[in-house]
DNA sequence: AATTCTTCATAAGATGAAGTTATCGTAACA
DNA sequence: TGTTACGATAACTTCATCTTATGAAGAATT
């Protein structure tokens, strides 16, 4: 006994709606005798009749009228489907899955957000704010489908696009205004307050005063950017923020802000995914929404 | 661009469940091959992917999950169209459109309807009363399923099953009771009443009587049974009646039952439907359950 | 009553879709 | 650096489906 196609409920719409046998034929663009054939099938693998042919009328049984109308509805949410992929094809759809670190989220998102809604508006998206290799990991099980980090990751099965350049800046108390700018080596003999373990923002700035990160720490660390510019603005230290969070933090304290001179240091934030994700295409779109976000 | 089938979809729908085409494959009982060249025309055909493929594993897209929903409808709604097949195969089923003649209506219906709750309590059964030629109209147009009348009517098209005789009493007004029975031939000079023109009872009774149906009546024609029964009690005439209306119409009025002696007058009462309906089986085992239910 | 028309069913052959086995390429793993 | 696991691809086979041609049967026509 063979199985019901989708084919067959076409041809049975058709001829259900037609009562004619050659005027459905013609509407399903095949001949008579095919159709004939196809009906007859749906019929026997049914084990029941669904039209009473006379010579005159072709009529649906009653058995048949109750099966027309489900098969209407199917053939109808098949559609839909079909809808539904051409409205999705090609384009970010459904939900998006977007990992942040959280030394970009706070001063990214906003507008980042803001424009995602206009270029998507039935984009359903979802944020992940987190450290880089709980990012990694959360992308390769699946969990996200990108992340905004601080590049580069090197890992092999992931695409990265660096989105822009970002200078680190000085954050010292406001009193200090006329002071000079420190080398990053006088830098290290102050008193430099840091994310805890696990921000990769920590590790640059680390490396940039050429500290060695095996060394055990005085138990200074901030757990966010906002924290330390708070304990700047209480005159504990200084600190390092990347230049998109000036706006945010330069304010929140009375700190001033002032870029290094000579050789200024940096990050590179960029986005990945992993390279088998078949929206790669859509992801390269996504980018330039992010760099515009990300400009000032 | 070809055309989505059942097929792909409860494919697609084994490789979102088991996330592996090797597994769903089987689960399919078709090669991996067959299965992965599958999905590959299903995502060709929607324009867009279904599933990101990794050496590790085989995950749905954002689209892909919602496609999977509604994908998991449609198979579930086409899985209930079997069974809805199944239930009905070979048994009356959905909607039941009898005709009946006035004659017999309301003698037989009371038994037969619980007969067939209880036969067939699913059943949507519809009666349609009318005289025999507008009955044999509808049944052309497939307004009704099948028609109860007396027999014969002689169209090729219909088939026509007996499904018992039954005779002709008279009825007269209980002063009379001890009168000896007339016989047709004395019958035609009393007073004898009859259904108006177009019931074929009427016609019967005529010819029992040998009087010529062309010939001009006087205005005494009675629109049901029942009334010309109770212009009997009245004492305006006398009348027929079916067998199967005594026990109605016997207790109604003052009247008194007779059977005719010698040859009794009869009906021969049947079903008819179209040759061409395929529910012909069927409708055998419903003319038991008619016959049942015309027993006394 | 014979004939023609209409309409659906059936048959035979052609075409196309879908399945099979065999094989390849690639990434992960030891 | 082989080995393994897995999905993609290719060549071929099988089966489903379509087409054209034809048959059968009732309705309409003459």
């Amino acid at each position: 006994m063979k199985n019901l196609t989708l084919k067959q409920l076409r041809y049975f719409e058709a001829l259900a709606r037609h009562g004619h046998f050659g005027r459905a034929a013609d509407a399903c663009s095949i001949s008579q005798p095919a159709l004939s054939v196809q009906i007859k099938e749906l019929e026997e693998s049914l084990g029941t009749p669904l039209f009473e042919r006379s010579p005159r009328h072709v009529r649906l049984t009653s058995f048949g009228e109750s099966f027309a109308g489900r098969a209407r509805t199917i053939l109808q949410s098949v559609d839909e489907l079909g809808e539904m992929a051409r409205a999705a094809r090609g384009r970010l759809y459904g939900r998006l899955r977007i990992g942040v670190i959280p030394t970009i989220a706070p001063y990214l998102l906003p507008k980042l957000i803001s424009h995602l809604d206009e270029a998507h508006p039935e984009l359903d998206v979802h944020i992940r704010e987190t450290v880089t290799p709980r990012l990694i990991d959360e992308l390769s099980d699946g969990q996200i489908d990108v992340a905004i980090v601080a590049l580069p990751v090197s890992e092999p099965w992931m695409t990265e696009v660096p989105l822009f350049d970002e200078s680190m800046v000085l954050v010292r108390h406001e009193s200090q205004a006329e002071l000079p700018v420190p080398s990053p080596d006088a830098l290290r003999a102050m008193r430099l307050l840091l994310l805890e373990e696990g921000h990769c923002f920590r590790d640059q700035a680390l490396s940039f005063c050429n500290i060695q990160t095996a060394v055990p720490r005085e138990g200074l660390d901030g757990s966010s950017l906002s924290t330390l510019v708070q304990m700047v603005g209480a005159g504990i230290g200084v600190t390092l923020i990347p230049e998109m969070a000036i706006p945010v933090e330069g304010r929140a304290a009375p700190v001033c802000v002032d870029r290094f001179t000579g050789k200024e240091p940096s990050r590179t934030v960029g986005m990945i995914w992993r390279k088998t994700n078949p929206l790669a295409h859509q992801f390269d779109a996504l980018c330039d929404i992010v760099r515009k976000s990300g400009q000032l």
